[in-house]
DNA sequence: AATAACACCTGTGTGC
DNA sequence: TGCACACAGGTGTTAT
């Protein structure tokens, strides 16, 4: 589900209901994520939330203590609910607040992670190896054309890789070379200092645009107050297999590469 | 060291 | 209906 505009809505979401909030207790009824959730998680509290942030796909919930940090996975969403409200399939962990409200942690697949840290995130073993924010100067033209020179991989792999740049999957990544031109599988040294120029611009507004309509809903995905996105109705090649080019009207092409779908327009993108 | 493949897990859709 | 298989918004680990 969630690649950095989902999980910037989600943050902006929860944000207003955690900051200067307490998290009276935490119930875990599934551990088995991505890493066993820390019976530590459990005894912790109560938490006082000062600040909610993401990093790259990560949300970040800071407190008197410690950290919070919350991954999504393929399938995770979080959701703010009374306090009454019963448990379904796949629900694995309340975060049970002051008042009547709880944020719930949902999760069919299991691939997301809820961890507990006292360490400075800066030096996080999450934290380390990821590339610059999209929306920040760090990521650009000229860096990123220094960056792709020794690399020999498909470029659409490249910017999903979370090195290079973090936040952008398999969505936007689509999105962000239709709009730059370059075709998905072009090795990213072949890539000149004008087609890097485009893809940053392009990545950076094709995430920009998905976090002002609140994501992309494409089967699933929820904000926490059980609000769509909207940026499913802007997608020009995702999902979009033999149906006409947003521009020439060729038929959307579909290729594997590096296990992933890949769709795009054999016409428009060189 | 860099790159590619695999693994984790459940649900859904398709074709036989 | 049932079954087998492909596929799904991610990423750490293992193999090449």
């Amino acid at each position: 589900m969630p690649e950095l505009p989902e999980v910037e809505t989600t943050r902006r979401a929860i944000a207003p209901e955690l900051i200067n909030q307490t998290i009276e207790a935490i119930n875990i009824y599934q551990p088995k994520l991505r890493w066993p959730i820390s019976p530590q998680l459990a005894n912790c509290c109560p938490l006082e939330v000062h600040e909610v942030t993401r990093r790259a796909k990560y949300l970040q919930i800071h407190t008197q203590l410690g950290t919070l940090i919350i991954h999504l996975g393929m399938s995770g969403h979080l959701r703010i609910l009374p306090q009454n409200t019963s448990l379904q399939k796949h629900d694995h962990i309340d975060f049970i607040l002051k008042g009547n409200t709880l944020i719930r942690y949902t999760d069919p697949r299991r691939f997301g992670a809820v961890l507990w840290t006292q360490q400075e995130l800066s030096e996080h073993s999450l934290f380390q190896k990821l590339g610059p924010e999209p929306l920040t100067r760090a990521f650009n033209a000229i860096y990123l054309f220094t960056l792709v020179q020794n690399k020999s991989q498909p470029i659409k792999h490249c910017i999903m890789e979370q090195k290079a740049v973090v936040g952008v999957g398999n969505i936007y990544a689509n999105e962000a070379l239709f709009r730059a031109k370059i075709r998905p599988d072009r090795n990213a040294n072949t890539l000149n200092l004008e087609e890097c120029k485009l893809l940053v611009t392009a990545i950076k507004n094709v995430l920009r645009k998905a976090i002002e309509k609140g994501g992309t809903t494409l089967k699933d995905f929820r904000s926490p107050l059980n609000q769509q996105g909207y940026f499913q109705l802007d997608l020009d090649v995702y999902n979009r297999e033999g149906k006409p080019c947003t521009l020439c009207s060729k038929p959307i092409e579909r290729i594997k590469i590096q296990q992933r779908s890949s769709f795009y327009c054999s016409t428009c993108q060189q």
